[in-house]
DNA sequence: CTGAAAGCGCTAACAG
DNA sequence: CTGTTAGCGCTTTCAG
């Protein structure tokens, strides 16, 4: 565990010049040069980020926020903003909050204790009032769930053109009645895709039916089945669902299936996301699909310009339907 | 950003004193303690975790390697470690390796640059040399999957009786004719888990059948898939398949449904890992349960101990076979 | 091109 | 019970 010092007396220069050697900005004789590598491989050295981060009033490391680790519809995102990190020499750190308000705060010390340079925030639970205060103070951005232009830099997709074109499609395909299965309006898009939902409607002339629009507490595989339970047994049947969640319209699957009914012949399914295993179902799930990898890159990038000090502005990202068997016999 | 000279000074005591009703170890006056506590407050100070940890040389972060975030595998072994690390104040940095010597070894980096105090590794792939020699002079543990007995403390299950436990059940529920799904045999836990499958075998004089095990890359959907074509193309079709993952599992079930043949009718099938979709499938699937979160707890408490300069042994947990629909009709 | 020295923010002897 | 002081390992002026 040799540190600096025993590295400099080993080569016989000063510690100031085996950190130049280091940081291989300044000039440094080659000889000079050579002295110190020579020394710094004889003592097995390795720099202590300690030190340095100390130095630099730095950490390196940004944090993530998600809710659950366990949701794939986080993975590219993740994915993406890792890889920018590492490019830049960042670690990420993963945070599962649980969306609980305890949890976060754990994490969000970190970033008060100078442990995290950075949060990229993706828990749309997440106490805005906090992050609002905190992003005065440190870098913030949210990614893909936001609270809306609270001032704090954003990455998402346009979620209400996304829920229109999605239902769109149903009704190009001939469907007339088509269930919602959305999530609680506290969150945003929520209330996006709802809108996107309607105006598709609206756009055919197709009056909205309260009962055909269901609110679910999260966006799991057991709260698909139960909501599609509750479509299942609506007087005027639905023809078609589209949910705001692959997770959800998953869920939908295996009870119109446990039902007896076949998809997309009696009921024509849609989804959000494009996990992985929207592509391992039976049948194959139509879905909105999220350019997450990039959405990853580019938060991670905005990051890392706001903890530089420079000006970021929000961005929106395209989207894409991908249609697949579920909606096409 | 005020720091503990500042907090000091208008406490009117010594940064001695602050640091330690900061930590609150050395018996301090109460009115002392107060006065600090209320400049702490006036000031809006947070202990900064660089100057602590520089000094205390050590980072409270530990590693997690992992060959993919995305394996639903991991997910409650990292929720014990989560756990279990909060509650002594660490905070873990989620490597995802892919399986890749280059990201592991910018992961390593951390460690060896005191980023990081202990690894707690999940790869199988990792190269069990580099962290022979890691383990010599850092904090390191194997969760799961280890490279056998190389000096490195691990936690794990008994896989070859696992296995055995699994085809066990497959004969006494009548079949004779059972596939082994397995991995590249230069993974120890394939090792055993084939060697459970022919101890449960041998102990009925079930003959073993060469053509009966598959040998897959990874151990996702798809591979499930391509080798679940090859069992039902066999000439003399065994009727039941034991796979040494749930994806694979999924991926096999996918494709005996596609063959329009019944589960558990026509083919049997067993997973192992018990992820949340195995219960989402259709129908639901027979696997083996390791205790994952408990898994985690115990692997990051190792760790801890293992910093700490303590001295810690292997463990081996308990498994259970859970029977679903996959296996009883 | 190189060295001396200050200091990032904190903790822990040591002395009182 | 409290203050003084010496670093933890590094980077960066400032001189030379």
């Amino acid at each position: 565990m040799a540190n600096i010092q025993q590295v400099a007396k080993q080569a016989g220069v000063s510690v100031a010049t085996v950190s130049r050697v280091l940081n291989g900005q300044n000039k440094v004789a080659l000889k000079t040069k050579q002295k110190v590598e020579e020394a710094i491989k004889d003592l097995n050295y390795e720099p202590s980020m300690l030190g340095r981060n100390l130095r630099n009033s730095e950490s390196r490391i940004v944090l993530i926020l998600i809710p659950a680790i366990s949701n794939p519809f986080y993975f590219e995102i993740i994915k993406g903003i890792e890889n920018m990190a590492l490019s830049q020499n960042y670690s990420i750190l993963l945070c599962e909050t649980d969306s609980k308000p305890e949890k976060e705060d754990i994490y969000f010390d970190l970033v008060r204790k100078k442990m995290a340079d950075g949060i990229i925030s993706m828990d749309p639970a997440v106490n805005v009032e906090t992050l609002k205060e905190l992003a005065g103070k440190y870098a913030i951005i949210q990614c893909s769930e936001y609270g809306g232009d609270i001032g704090i830099p954003y990455v998402t997709i346009d979620n209400e053109e996304a829920s229109y074109r999605a239902v769109k499609h149903l009704i190009q395909i001939g469907h007339r009645k088509i269930a919602l299965m959305n999530t609680d309006e506290k969150f945003l898009y929520a209330r996006e895709r709802k809108s996107g939902y309607q105006r598709a409607l609206a756009e055919y002339g197709i009056p909205v039916i309260e009962d055909y629009m269901l609110y679910t507490q999260h966006l799991g595989f057991e709260q698909g089945q139960q909501a599609m339970k509750k479509i299942l047994a609506l007087p005027d049947r639905p023809t078609a669902v589209f949910a705001v969640s692959d997770l959800l319209a998953i869920g939908a699957l295996k009870e119109i299936n446990a039902a007896g009914l076949h998809v997309p012949n009696d009921m024509a399914v849609v989804g959000f996301d494009k996990i992985d295993f929207s592509n391992m179902t039976n049948p194959t799930l139509t879905t909105i699909a999220q350019p997450m990898y990039k959405m990853g890159t580019v938060a991670a990038g905005m990051l890392i310009d706001l903890i530089r000090g420079e000006q970021v502005d929000s961005v929106i990202l395209e989207h894409e339907l991908i249609i697949r068997e579920s909606t096409s016999g």
